[in-house]
DNA sequence: AAAATAATTTAGGCAAGGCTAAATTATTCA
DNA sequence: TGAATAATTTAGCCTTGCCTAAATTATTTT
């Protein structure tokens, strides 16, 4: 059976706080999905005690996707980046618009209409922000890039990915050129608040720890 | 505020089943709904009781739609018919495929979406099956075609639209060659069972009324 | 005009997915 | 190490939208 709306949105959330290896707290996942933490305690027991179980979980530790739940995320992630990608370059939808609407629409396709768009839009590996869309059985393909924090004065390299949803800070991150595909070089990095100067394509910005943390650049 | 994904339902469905100008049964409701005649009432006890009220409502009398209501309908089929429409003639679905999906994606689009597909379809008039496409401020044109059902021998016109969803159906009146813009002339009636003898563009086919009442043509 | 039948409504329940308030458990700090 | 604080869980409740079974109301038939 396809998970509900809910159960969906609770498996992507729970999938992207734990890319980065650790179990995502309960505190989080209320956080990001705008739930109340005594609300999101009852449905992850619900998950975990599912047959076969979506999240492995113990009590106070946080929670992980098992393979069936990893399964069921990256179908709804699928379904989301194939969108905003369809959305970009079918109906003249801007990267800072898509979204919303994606975040809807990712429920109520089908497997087969998913197929179609996938097909019309040639199998795209990346969505309109850069991100890698989940092959069609279900793989994530591997990063390569790594965030712009990391880079330090003389490191150069291409935008590969921006990881936010924010309309407001697409619009700005757009207005300096900071997209996927442009070339970058980092020219000063200030220690105390980590401000990196950044020159992108032609033009120098001072770049804070809020965007550099979004920006995935491929260093070359 | 935006009505949930069942009271779209019930209100379009309520919209089709009034189209003749008599109030919708609860048991016609319930079985068009897939939905049981008690929880029927039910609903529709709510619907009339919102302010302002979806439906005008009287004990074992059926119900219509108010003003309100109906806007609220024709919402929902403009989705579903500029859905079909778009499925179709940019993902290569075909008649009969279409309706499933439409009827889930109709309830998840947002506004910004519906204008951009009608925008990218021309502001199509009709969907594929021939049906009328609510305007964009939500009135639904008039329709000039009539019941095949309704001609006899000697009569000729043009299939406008088709009202049927069902894929099987929809495939044995494409092979028959029953689709908008074929020309059909009545050759014979047979007044028992109410068979009209048909000619198709140039094949002729015996029909019954559970086919002659669901193909409208524009007399000629 | 009863009686039989069909349609509709009421009553009581259930599952999903939220919420608040209170209780408990972990963690941090003095 | 004990107290304060932060995170998490439990308990009890609510809304939506459906269900079944029983009761009621309309409509047909005889
Ligand atoms: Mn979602
Ligand atoms: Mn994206
Ligand atoms: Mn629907
Ligand atoms: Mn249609």
């Amino acid at each position: 059976m396809k998970p509900s709306t809910s159960i969906q949105d609770y498996l992507k959330r729970i999938y992207e706080l734990t890319e980065n290896g650790s179990p995502a707290s309960t505190n989080d996942l209320a956080r990001e999905l705008g739930i109340k933490p005594a609300s999101v305690t009852g449905m992850i027991q619900k998950l975990a005690a599912e047959k076969p179980a979506l999240v492995e979980y113990q009590k106070h530790q946080g929670v992980t996707l098992t393979a069936t739940g990893k399964k069921a995320a990256l179908e709804v992630i699928r379904h989301h980046r194939l969108l905003e990608t369809w959305l970009v370059q079918t109906l003249g939808y801007t990267w800072d618009e898509v979204h919303e609407e994606a975040e809807r629409l990712e429920h109520a396709i089908s497997e087969d209409l998913e197929r179609r768009i996938a097909a019309a839009l040639g199998n795209p590996l990346r969505d309109p922000h850069g991100e890698l869309i989940p092959t069609a059985d279900l793989k994530m393909p591997l990063e390569i890039s790594t965030p712009l924090s990391a880079l330090r004065p003389g490191q150069k390299g291409t935008v590969q990915c921006v990881k936010a949803a924010d309309t407001e800070l697409l619009r700005h991150l757009e207005s300096l050129g900071l997209v996927p595909g442009a070339r970058i070089e980092v020219k000063e990095y200030s220690p105390f608040d980590h401000n990196l100067t950044v020159k992108i394509e032609k033009k120098a910005s001072v770049l804070g720890l809020n965007i550099t943390n979004k920006v995935f650049v491929e260093e070359t």
